[in-house]
RNA sequence: CGGGGUAUAGCGUAGUCCGGUUAUCGCGCCACGUUUGGGACGUGGAGGUCGCAGGUUCGAAUCCUGCUACCCCGACCA
């Protein structure tokens, strides 16, 4: 074992970026709180756009690219917008370097720009500066508009995909004539969110809205979608806003109405980023490195030879080929690994490592029993298939492995949700980690409190809970309904 | 941004307190041979501005100053 993985149960942290080195997805850069994303971690994004891409093309969306920067002017209009992101913005001032006296590279102050940009933390303000100029009657609207994009939030803490200060991720923002409909859009984009999160990344999820305090800046309303992780700490996985008129009325965005008055118009805005590498990984790995998804796997399965002399080598190597042909005639993601620099041990625990779903391994005893050996990287089992039945066991093994990498997913999280009536109850299980539903008064005061004392936020008040009479949990103040509390990523 | 820690070969490290020949060990890498059903073994070899910049000293990985990056804990956040 050259590949060293800290268990969970050690250091959770330690495990976390262990995986992401060890399982080659992405690395720290030169540049403070910058990754790198490697070409195996990257492959796994990609396949993230392609099916979300695809969903939300398939509800209307279109894709356009807004410019990296932002002047100032334009991002200082939404109150609320500057306030909650003036804090971790990257501004550009200059726009040139020069040599100096002692022939060193330094900025050229002569260069300086007459309105500093702004490195984008979101683009609300540059796209509705620019949907201005596109909408002018109803005829214009909707407006239904994605991005994919990087951005960037000067954090002070960083970690491998979960918070860096640049991060690429997708940004809706959409325009309409009423307000139902930027409501109705932006819980469909929920809905999509809930549905990619859960069938595609095989994690579970809850969903609801947020407080006033972990409201997006600008927004009257946000949605989320939140995850739990193997840690039992809750990690946000999606958001979708609904923007009222404020960017509207911010830019002066207004339509003729059919009654050819003048209105302003409604607006949403939604994202996922790559964090949702970081959801991936901590849902569904183990401590012998990262576990896939097989929808999301660049490799679904690799094909490994066992053998001895060079006769054996080519006969097994030519039956292979002829079992990765017919995978591939399925659409699925094959790769042949004949390479004899390594050992079968080492390729083994290599693409373990990479969590590649299956392993079909062959050797003398598998051909005179025309069949091979199949390794499940979820469950870690193994089984004797006759090649004849390959194609169909492969489709059905990997529809398999989703579904119970979901199911157990959903177990844990099940096992790691609780209720809790009274404050003492309720740091105890908090203290367990996981979700803990709980009365809660409404208030700011509140939940700071409780933040304060317990660390856990209200992570969603939930959509599709029954209201419920009850007293808050801290205040003993009348409730109506549960919400849930977590410490968060 | 505050508090603590770390930085020595591609990776992980010893040496630092108490300055003194040629900087330690393991993994990995290269060559050859034996191996190949769970990260093989033997022999030989290559690889270092000791994070960067100054300073103290006859002499610095080691002491001093500044800087940078990373890790952990807080505040902030997707």
């Amino acid at each position: 074992m050259s590949k060293k993985i800290t268990k969970r149960s050690d250091d959770f942290s330690r495990w976390y970026n262990d995986i992401i080195t060890h399982a080659d997805l992405a690395e720290n850069s030169g540049v403070r709180g910058c990754m790198v994303i490697k070409p195996y971690g990257f492959a796994i994004w990609e396949q993230m756009k392609s099916v979300l891409d695809k969903m939300f093309k398939d509800t209307g969306h279109v894709n356009a690219y807004f410019p990296l920067f932002i002047p100032k002017s334009f991002f200082t209009k939404e109150a609320k917008h500057v306030d909650g992101f003036a804090k971790e913005c990257a501004v550009v001032t200059h726009y040139r370097l020069k040599n100096n006296d002692t022939g060193e590279i330094v900025v050229d102050e002569d260069a300086k720009l007459e309105e500093e940009l702004i490195v984008r933390p979101t683009s609300e303000t540059i796209i509705w500066d620019t949907y201005k100029r596109w909408i002018k009657s109803y005829r214009d609207l909707p407006l239904l508009i994605n991005q994919w994009a990087n951005v960037v939030r000067w954090e002070m803490r960083t970690r491998l995909f979960l918070r860096t200060s640049e991060f690429l991720w997708q940004e809706g923002h959409t325009a309409h004539s009423t307000s139902e409909e930027a409501v109705e859009e932006t819980k469909k984009i929920l809905d999509i969110y809930i549905n990619f999160i859960q069938k595609t990344l095989a994690v579970p999820v809850i969903f609801g809205t947020k407080s006033d305090n972990e409201r997006f800046a600008g927004a009257e309303e946000t949605y989320c979608v939140e995850a739990l992780m193997q840690d039992g700490k809750a990690l946000q996985a999606g958001t979708s806003h609904f923007l009222g008129q404020n960017f509207a009325k911010a830019f002066d965005v207004k339509y003729a109405s059919k009654e050819g008055k003048l209105e302003y118009v409604w607006a949403s805005s939604w994202g996922v980023s790559t964090r949702l590498m970081g959801a991936l990984i901590m849902t569904h790995s183990d401590d012998l490195g990262l576990v896939l998804p097989p929808i999301l796997a660049p490799i679904q399965v690799v094909l490994i030879p066992i053998y001895h002399s060079q006769d054996e080598f080519k006969e097994i190597t030519l039956k292979l080929k002829e079992i990765s042909d017919v995978l591939k005639s399925k659409n699925i993601r094959v790769i042949e690994d004949f390479k004899d620099t390594r050992k079968p041990g080492w390729k083994f625990s290599e693409y373990e490592l990479k969590g590649v779903p299956i392993r079909i391994a062959m050797g003398p005893k598998d051909v005179k029993n025309d069949s091979v050996e199949i390794f499940r990287r979820d469950t870690l089992s193994k089984q004797n298939v006759k090649i004849v039945d390959i194609a169909q066991h492969i489709e059905d093994t990997l529809d398999s492995i989703q579904k119970k990498l979901f199911e157990k997913a959903k177990k844990f999280n099940k096992e790691n949700t609780h209720y809790a009536d009274n404050f003492e109850d309720f740091k105890e299980k908090i203290n367990l980690g996981g979700f803990v539903y709980a009365h809660w008064d409404g208030t700011s005061d509140t939940e700071n409190t409780i933040k304060k004392i317990t660390k856990a936020t209200i992570r969603t008040i939930p959509l599709n809970e029954k209201s419920e009479k009850g007293i808050c949990v801290y205040s003993g103040k009348p409730s109506t309904r549960r919400v849930v509390f977590a410490k968060s990523y």
